[in-house]
DNA sequence: GTGTCTGCAAACCATTTGCATCGGT
DNA sequence: ACCGATGCAAATGGTTTGCAGACAC
C-alpha cells in the first residue's frame, strides 16, 4: 500500500489505464501486458502487477475478487455486478441496479460490521451455446 | 473430472469428508491438510486437493469461488452466502435466504443463461474491531 | 537532487501432475 | 485381478519481490 506517497504520471502509467478504460472485457493482468507491449514493447509484467495494485488502492480502476483462477481488472471503478460464462470465462457487466439494501439486510444477521457485497453470475455465454 | 468412474470408500476420503463437515470455518486446502494428517499422518496434501475437487464435482462439498489467494471448502453442500472479514479473512455462514428470483432477473438483462449466483460480503468482524 | 518507478530475473506459493505402488471392489 | 487412489516429488502458473539503473518532480 502507498497511500500516503505521490503518484508520478509515467508513461506505463498512462498507458495502462488507457487501453483498461478502452476495453469492456475485464482482462487479466497478463492480456493487459499483452496489449500494452504494443506501444511500450519494453514495459513488464511486473510494472503491470505493480501499476494495477496502485491504481485500485487509489480507486481509479477496480481489482475483481471474482471466480477463475486470475484476477481481472476493470477500468469501470463504479461497483457493479458481472456474469461469467461457465465454459470460456467470459465476463460481461451486468445491468442490474445495485442493491444497497443487502447490506443493510446482511449487517442484522451477523456481528460483522458490513463494507460492502459481491455478486457473480454463473452461466452460459451466447457464443458457447 | 471423473463423474462416469467409480468412487471407492477410502480411509483418507472419509477422514477428509468427516473434519470438513464437522468444520465451520470453511478451511483451505492446507487447512484440512493439518487436520487429516493428525488421524493420518501419511496423507499427501496432493491426496487432499484431489478428493476435495472430486467431492467438489459430486456434489458432496462445494469449493467456494470467494476472494482471497486461496479456494476454500465447505462441507455444506446447499447453496448459501458467506461474509469474509476484510481483516483476518475469516468467514462466515450468513443466514440471508438464497433469493433465486436474482438470477431471474438478471436473465432478463443478458444473453447469457444464468446458472446460478454467488454473492459475498465483504466487512470487519467482531474480533478485528 | 531526491525519492519513486522501471526492467529484469529470481523467488514465492497455491495447486496440479507423473509415476510407481497400494488397496478397494 | 482390475483399475482407481495414494504418497512423493517435481512441475506449473499466477503473482510478488530485490536490486541497480532510469526518470518524474
Amino acid at each position: 500500500m502507498s497511500l500516503g506517497t505521490t503518484i508520478r504520471v509515467t508513461r506505463q502509467r498512462q498507458v495502462l489505464l488507457d487501453e483498461l478504460c478502452k476495453l469492456y472485457t475485464h482482462p487479466t493482468a497478463d492480456e493487459l501486458y499483452q496489449i500494452a507491449r504494443k506501444r511500450l514493447p519494453r514495459i513488464s509484467l511486473g510494472t503491470v502487477y505493480r501499476n494495477l495494485e496502485l491504481m485500485a488502492e487509489h480507486g481509479m480502476i477496480q481489482k475483481l475478487e471474482v471466480g477463475g483462477t486470475q484476477k481481472r481488472f476493470d477500468g469501470n471503478a463504479a461497483p457493479h455486478y458481472h456474469v461469467r460464462c461457465l465454459k470460456c470465462g467470459r465476463l460481461d457487466d451486468l445491468n442490474l441496479p445495485l442493491d444497497l439494501d443487502l447490506d443493510r439486510q446482511a449487517g442484522e444477521l451477523t456481528d460483522f460490521t458490513i463494507l460492502r457485497h459481491s455478486l457473480e453470475f454463473t452461466g452460459i455465454c451466447p457464443a458457447c451455446c
